[in-house]
DNA sequence: GTCTATACCCCGATAGAC
DNA sequence: GTCTATCGGGGTATAGAC
């Protein structure tokens, strides 16, 4: 209880340090002088740099997804079973672009630690988004449910292209902004969320992509 | 000339050293012991490690960009002066995913190193990719030609959701290929350069997007 | 169980001789 | 251009104090 007053003080100093600064440019000693506590009590708490990140981004990444199936099963309840399609790709996405955009102003650390980590991705995150396969794969089952006439692999690229549209746009805002010449608001968080959904709204249910003609279009 | 034999056996050796095992886990003593040359070498030839990855990492960039703004221009010119909005995609995402995507057994190190490239993403990547927007840019511009009704955010966005699904499907390939069980075939590269183009064009083409709908959907 | 002091080893970088 | 030697600093491991 107050005996975890030290680790309590290393994960808030980290976030924060991290968030600011990145993962490579923050050493331990750095976040050990921030918390007031002893290099080795990381290791003792945490077993290494690492594992501090991951226990960083696993706290965060739980509340994501816990909110994400909250949404998800809420809508199959109110459908019975079955929910339109834009609203389970609302709430894959939605809590996720929730979670990281918004007013640059108003971004607390917790938001910034996680841009940092969709960028940098050092192993141990790479270990706990492995382990999201069983989360994604609920998705998937709702997706079907969903649009029972759509093959499987439509599906999987439906899911793939929604988060590669939510995590990209993340992971590149700096630059979208900069390219749009700001013209591209990343701050309306909402405006995003409804993007994305009707994009892959689309994908998933647009007549059947003629994906194995060979388009040799524009090939010299 | 005989004296960059230093300088490229360096490189040679780190991209297959990267290729293999990632940045993290390769020191610069792992690639001088590969390629038989002094430690120090690495510094005099390149200054830093990071801006021996940057080396690799532009040669190979600056290849693909080529690649693209051929197929761009061929395209426009063949339209005189107004390209398919299927085309200009095509020719954007079409390099990328092809030096990135096929069969594993013959991705040449150069592919694998990108591909660690894009999940790593150290500061002197990321500088390199701030300077890509001009390039970005040309894109944009035919894209507004190509479709002159279209807002210049709905092209930005477009431009963005094109990227991300090239990106993110090089990116967590692995995933996909797991989450699917092997139904999603990341080896056909011509037929993901189809689905994304396909994708793209139709958020592109489609009515307008209600973008600024509230779409107070399955919020509790 | 917690926390501290301290030492270890390896990494990237550099200086200076050749 | 190339090499040897070395430096500062990073993460980690351990021994022991509370």
């Amino acid at each position: 209880m107050a005996s975890d007053h030290t680790r309590t003080a290393i994960l808030a100093a980290a976030e924060r340090l991290y968030a600011d600064r990145g993962f490579g440019d923050v050493t331990l000693r750095d976040i050990v002088a921030e918390a007031n506590v002893n290099l080795a009590a990381v290791n003792y708490h945490f077993g290494s740099k690492d594992e501090l990140i991951a226990e960083l981004f696993v706290t965060r990444s739980i509340a994501t997804n816990r909110e994400r199936l909250r949404e998800l099963k809420a809508a199959e309840e109110q459908g019975g079973g079955r929910a339109p399609i834009e609203v389970i790709l609302h709430a894959l996405v939605g809590p996720t672009l929730r979670g990281c955009l918004g007013p640059e102003n108003q971004r607390s650390s917790a938001a910034r630690f996680m841009i940092r980590a969709s960028i940098k991705s050092v192993p141990p995150i790479r270990r706990i988004k492995n382990r999201e396969i069983d989360h994604l794969r609920k998705f998937a089952g709702a997706m079907r449910r969903s649009l029972p006439d759509r093959s499987d692999v439509d599906i999987y690229w439906g899911l793939n292209f929604a988060l590669a549209m939510a995590h990209h746009t993340i992971r590149e805002s700096e630059r979208l902004t900069k390219l749009s010449e700001g013209k591209c608001d990343l701050d309306d968080v909402e405006d995003v969320v409804a993007r994305v959904v009707s994009v892959a709204t689309m994908a998933l249910t647009a007549g059947r992509t003629e994906a194995k003609a060979p388009s040799k279009v524009a090939a010299r």
